[in-house]
DNA sequence: GTTTCGATCAAACGATCGTTTGAAGCCTAT
DNA sequence: ATAGGCTTCAAACGATCGTTTGATCGAAAC
């Protein structure tokens, strides 16, 4: 009938093995990588001992998936909560594309803005997994992003009726793409940190900056394509007969 | 005073033992990533000797960069020629948007086209490495990149010289975030196969899809940041305020 | 024919990897 | 106090890694 059923080790709740673990996890895997990153640098960092991550986790595949599971999972929950919420705000009328990108973005935010400390640090290891070669980690994230890109895909139609739901599907996967790359990459955000010592976080200035570009392809006439894939197609016709 | 100087170790100069190297670590490297993937199955796949890497490159990491370097330095600088070539015939005026993206795009298109096999891989391959979190790949990928980047910089400050530099700067960025992120995608391309069996490449597809879409969100006007931005900022207020 | 030098080979080196084992520790309930 | 449970621990397991070594081969140079 105590305060918690959960286990404790020296006392205080928060620095459980478990805990301590994934947290030591989530930033050496994101600083490099899943294969190079050994079970004794993340135990050594956790001050744990080795066999614990076994013991708790079962394995290091199994410890990544719960390091990515432990903040993504709540994050796209919240992705859909805000989307639902603003539909019914607006209902009934759709909504406007921008209001869509905002619940796709603010949780990302959220989680920049780092409740402490850890939340940068995951938002760059997510992007990394997003590219990184490991079938079960593209399994992975696939799963986890099934339902909340239907989501988000179904309300884009709505918002943009006259676009084929192939060319909406496209345009939805490069926004993705775009956001994943993006808080993945290093030097850049390091270099925006030289350059804007003083505003508020890298990450948020980066995806301030994101959405507005990605909203305008997003919206972008179907027109553009068939101008712009005539010029390309008429630059290699010339590079054929080179 | 033979036709060639170059080593032949069965008769035939492609199917050198340098060359195998490099086309089997291609591949695997593309497929496996550079951690997971270890020399003895390059060198199985290439059917040469374990020892044949060291003594030809001299270790793994410039096996890796002469994988890379090898197709990423003639697409760098076929692309600052087109580039060159169109400020030729547009001058004396200033190129348009849809020009210098034509340039950027059209020598990977080509890489898409595949002379033989390789080109395809490659794609798939740079798009990893430029998530890659290891430092000796991200330093090599920063000073391949920084000549042309450069150059593709100006030369869309004189198509929108609206534009802030800041902002040129994060929107470039995008740009080929999104374009590398597109090229490492491996399931998406698999899926696209699927749904269209018979047209020409899906890397074609991809990056016919990409370029319009990219294109819109160089082109768009400043007034959206401050408008989108304000959402957000009114979304990340009531979260707070929750 | 002898020498020479780059290329290839089998074999091993030391290091590090993820995982497992079995004993020891510690808190809870009986 | 005793028994039983999770948890932690040091130690080792077998496997695989990148790299190095020294012998052997083969074609060109003398």
């Amino acid at each position: 009938m105590s305060s918690s059923v959960v286990s404790l080790n020296d006392g205080r709740g928060p620095s459980a093995t478990k805990d301590r673990i994934l947290d030591a996890a989530e930033g050496l895997f994101m600083e490099h990588g899943f294969e190079a990153t050994s079970l004794r640098s993340i135990t050594a960092a956790a001050a744990v001992n080795l066999a614990a991550v076994n013991y708790h986790f079962g394995s290091k595949e199994e410890l990544f998936q719960a390091v990515l599971t432990r903040r993504l999972d709540p994050m796209n929950q919240r992705r859909v909560a805000l989307l639902d919420r603003f539909e019914r705000e607006a209902s009934p009328e759709p909504l406007s594309c921008e209001r869509i990108i905002v619940a796709l973005f603010v949780p990302a935010l959220e989680l920049a803005r780092d409740p402490e400390r850890g939340g940068k640090d995951f938002l760059r290891l997510l992007g990394r997994a997003y590219a990184d070669p490991a079938p079960f980690i593209r399994r992975f994230l696939s799963e986890q992003y099934a339902q909340m890109i239907a989501r988000f895909k179904t309300a884009f139609g709505r918002a943009l009726p006259h676009l084929p739901k192939k060319e909406l599907s496209w345009r939805l996967h490069f926004i993705m793409g775009a956001l994943s790359y993006t808080l993945a990459g290093t030097d850049v955000l390091k270099l925006i940190a030289e350059l804007n010592p003083k505003e508020t976080s890298n990450d948020e200035i980066l995806l301030r900056r994101l959405a507005p570009f990605l909203l305008a392809g997003l919206k972008a006439p179907l027109l553009d394509l068939s101008e712009v894939t005539r010029e390309i197609d008429g630059a290699l016709d010339a590079s054929a007969r080179r």
